[in-house]
DNA sequence: GTTGACAAACCGACCGGTCGGTCGGTATCT
DNA sequence: AGATACCGACCGACCGGTCGGTTTGTCAAC
């Protein structure tokens, strides 16, 4: 794009999409209203259609930004670990841990709904084709490591997990209760034994290991090794 | 209640809780205006306010009325069978099946989480908490008719089952697709291999039995023998 | 190093429209 | 007569969005 801008200006619009996370994550999309979402970024109409053409282009800035943010984040932490087994089980957790700070796979799920009969953003609104793609991937590579078994079809596995996580998430929301990491090992465990995994859900780790930057991008390279296009919302 | 009503006033009044049903499952509670449903309804303003008090009111007959027509309808199906597991499967497909005539599961966790931020309704809101108890007790079941591995925790093997499944919903939704039966099938695979149920998924009855209005009531009382409170919304 | 010009960034009054909700009246029953 | 059921004009509030104007930052010309 050729729009130049001020470092003044992107950290307004990068205020205003945290804003609207923040709130669209909380009241839904058409339950917030522009008002709510300028008078919490402290700006005016003016300034917000300056940055954003409309409100649901704004909601359409959420779910791409959520995605990059998380998701490249997410990747590297379970890029850490050798075994697909314990990618996938640092990958949901790091995922549960994210919820505090974006919007979580039910807030997603919920926003893309909403915004599906808002002409302007059309396209297609799958934030979870990624995922299943992913978590499909690790499967095959916990089969070769001889820890699930081959005779289950991966993509359909990965599909139920993805299903039975959003579900968690959703249904937390719903008891506006937070996504805590006993739940979420519950949560492995089953999927773990309906996918055929024999594995045991390996613990938490206690010390939290913080990848560094450098690293960062090692262990992201590691996981995602096998070309996941990443560019559809 | 003393409040009368005469037959056509509660055909009226029905009529909305259809009609309302049908939109806010499509597009939303906040999304859908008054107008909408009144105009949808053949009625006018003044009509609707003489039915109910306000919109978030009958948002929560919507909640009601769904769950008593649909559940009695269900467990009476899931009855006709003998072995729990069996039940199981038959519920599981009834309540899939009543998504194109009733807000599904995914509808149902959307409206609620809409309606908490309505001060009018702001009892406990959990439409979930029937199937899990329910599910958690044909597990019992299902662990005493030597089906289910009995090491697994019956709760949370329900817990985790409605998670799934509402998420499956949830997913379809997104996807604009229906809730088809093959995929029904692999979600209830994959659910008995997580919570240690052995047997194969029954297979789905091609011959549709429909239970006469007679021997609903039996089935309906065998399933649901062990007093589960049916009034919390 | 001051100036002036221009764009980026923001302001806030204002717009037409729609929202949920009200109310005085009317038709239709028993 | 009187309750039930419905009508539809109307209300103030608020919605998303527009627009002419002001501030702020950048940079070239002098």
């Amino acid at each position: 794009m050729g729009t130049r801008s001020t470092d003044r200006g992107v950290e307004t619009r990068n205020r205003l999409i945290a804003v609207a996370a923040e709130l669209f994550m909380r009241r839904g999309y058409s339950a917030t209203s522009l008002n709510d979402i300028i008078s919490a970024a402290g700006l005016t109409k003016g300034g917000f259609y300056f940055q954003f053409p409309s409100k649901a282009v704004l909601a359409l800035a959420v779910l791409q930004t959520t995605r990059g943010h998380s998701q490249d984040q997410i990747l590297a932490t379970a890029g850490l670990h050798e075994r697909a087994v314990d990618q996938i089980a640092a990958m949901v957790r790091a995922v549960a841990e994210s919820k505090g700070t974006m919007p979580a796979m039910a807030s997603l799920s919920r926003l893309c709904l909403e915004l599906a009969s808002e002409p302007e953003v059309a396209e297609e609104l799958r934030p979870f084709e990624f995922w299943i793609t992913l978590t499909g991937q690790l499967f095959d590579r916990a089969k070769a490591d001889g820890d699930m078994d081959p005779a289950i079809a991966s993509v359909a596995a990965a599909r139920f997990a993805v299903n039975a996580f959003v579900g968690t998430d959703h249904l937390c929301d719903l008891a506006s209760a937070p996504l805590d990491p006993a739940m979420v090992d519950d949560y492995l465990a089953f999927v773990f034994r309906a996918v055929g995994i024999s594995a045991d859900v390996p613990p938490r780790a206690t010390n939290q290991s913080r990848p560094s930057d450098t690293e960062t991008d090692k262990a992201a390279a590691k996981i995602g090794a096998d070309a996941i296009e990443k560019e559809t919302v």
